[in-house]
DNA sequence: TTGTAAGCGTTATCAT
DNA sequence: ATGATAACGCTTACAA
């Protein structure tokens, strides 16, 4: 009983003999890459139409070679306003030419290691993008030793990936610091995460920064003080990490009257902290938090920008280069964040001046 | 040559001869399906290791038929709140039995056509998890005509997917409803989106959840009602629309005292509006939003929530079985909102108690 | 428990 | 421009 059971799915064998050509026609005309007469192309589109038939990735990829597929390999989870960011923007441009992304993430050290390790075995991808590392030499070498290219979002290091797109957090961190200069505050201070076992990429960038710029600002060493919380407060979630923040920040001897904050989200746990103990922001103190993510609108926060979004869609190009066998112009790129002014800055208070 | 370029990648075969066994063995011993001696798998695993060999999935894909692969269909960019929290679920149960995730995100009613269109065809995954969708009759006939499961995520018409999983409106609303009500408010409203071609999910449900509400709890025709921005209005952005929605809120004959917002973005475009038009929330008007999205919290809105984390997770699980044959005890499984009370709802005003 | 061998549905090389 | 045909690397009856 030909055509039996159901009619199973169409192949190209089949295709082929509806239109009247070989098989090697029909995946030429479906491709569109290599010469095909236009009366033939469009013969095979109308018996591949009718039967329904579109090609079978795995198929073509084991004969090709090319999986179609890219790695996005991020720290954290993918629901986090980066990773999502980052993730949307690599779609949006490796989509329309035929990629297929997987997302994956890593939670620890451990997972890390284990990843990493396998990782120079892996066929199953063209490519892999890494988001928001923080790299150890072994890491890198195993990175060198992967024969697919790896393109690498805001991880330190250039030197162990093909290409890569980076935000520049020093520059970030100086035009917070500038700000802060020029609207007359003379005791800053920058407020750290605790940074567990330190996978996470742009933290220690940023201290450096602060520091740099507050030193290249004028700001002697008691005028810029750094805070960083402890592991065990840090166990406790964001609300007593900020508690313990603002103590130390409200007990300094030099009392800061503006505070940088590593992230967006540790900024607004800080106002949280600060506004329960009747200090308001900005006319007591200022805060600047970093990234601008959604939540930095809704809380009014002046902050430093940086786009995740446009960080993936850069690492695609990059990455679609590469995998054309181009080597990009530039291959390590980096993007320059920006001041974006709302409502927990201000001149220094009045009776601080 | 022998072993000459490079030493291209190991095969099976290889780590066969190295074992000193079959290649079938060795297929076997590495998925640890099938009875291997404990012996044999040791020789197997201490070969591939040696020859760092790992199965290629596209000729696994090819030989069995099984992709490994599940798509993930959103409406809306995977950057968005409840569909990166869908992602990460789906990714958490799904990763660990060895599926990949491909999410890809589809803009308009166009769009939508296409993909649905091409839909049946396809035979690059396993299942397909759509999320968010609001279907016409077209397209439930497509997807009910693909011949690997459909899990849906938010999407009304149970009947056109395998299983599904999404968060009952109706029951948040009335939530909502109960709440203003015991609060002594006596004119409420709800505030709509405009919705572009209707593609979203959940937004017709919270309107007839309000009304249906209201009724039930005594609300009259006058004293709860509807507000819903015009199309116009929406091309110009939310506060445009935020706008618009206060005029009208503002101007209605019974002012409501309290608004039920269709989305906690929408809520806070709201309450931002408010406070420029010298209203005070809550004390001059509550609001209450819906999602408990990250923002919420930050904005301290009272809200409705629901856990696309969970819905993806939920979703997952529904998946894997499917996959294996088994249908879920409960295919259609809906979520139950939670009212999250927070700094935006409080007693109607005196002055109009 | 293990081996043999026939596919799986493409792509790519080489002719024509 | 098109056609034969040999890979591609694995899984899975079926046999042993």
């Amino acid at each position: 009983m030909v055509g039996g059971d159901g009619m199973a799915r169409a192949t190209i064998a089949d295709v082929a003999k509806l239109a009247g050509v070989s098989q090697a026609t029909v995946s030429r005309a479906l491709r569109g890459v290599d010469k095909v007469a236009p009366a033939t192309r469009r013969k095979v589109e109308e018996a591949a139409d009718r039967l329904s038939f579109t090609l079978l990735k795995s198929a073509s990829a084991l004969a090709s070679g090319k999986t179609m597929r890219i790695i996005l390999l991020c720290s954290g989870g993918l629901n986090e306003w980066f990773n999502a960011n980052v993730l949307q923007g690599a779609y949006e441009v490796l989509s329309p030419e035929g990629y297929d992304i997987c997302p994956s993430f890593i939670r620890g050290r451990d997972e890390m290691n284990r990843y990493f390790a396998q990782l120079p075995k892996d066929r199953n991808a063209d490519a892999i993008i890494i988001a928001s590392f923080q790299l150890d030499e072994t890491q890198r070498e195993q990175l060198r030793s992967i024969d697919m290219p790896v393109i690498g979002v805001n991880i330190p290091a250039e030197s162990s990936c093909d290409a890569s797109v980076c935000i520049d957090n020093f520059s970030g961190m100086a035009k917070g610091v500038c700000l802060l200069k020029s609207l007359g505050h003379e005791h800053i201070a920058f407020a750290g995460d605790y940074i567990p076992g330190n996978m996470v990429y742009s933290a220690s960038q940023r201290v450096e920064g602060f520091l740099e710029a507050a030193e290249r600002n004028g700001y002697g060493e008691d005028d810029a003080s750094i805070v960083m919380c402890s592991e065990h407060s840090a166990s406790y979630g964001k609300p007593q990490l900020a508690a313990e923040l603002v103590a130390k920040i409200l007990s300094s001897p030099n009392r800061p009257t503006a505070v940088c904050a590593e992230t967006d989200q540790m900024a607004i746990a800080l106002i949280k902290e600060l506004k329960r103990q009747h200090l308001r922001v900005p006319d007591d103190i200022s805060v600047i938090g970093f990234d601008d993510a959604d939540i930095a609108e809704v809380a009014d926060l002046t902050t430093i920008r940086q786009d995740p979004l446009e960080l993936g869609r850069v690492a695609a190009y990059k990455t679609l280069q590469l995998l054309k066998g181009e080597s990009p112009a530039e291959p390590h790129e980096s993007q320059e964040p920006m001041l974006v002014l709302r409502d927990t800055t201000s001149r220094v208070p009045l009776s601080e001046a």
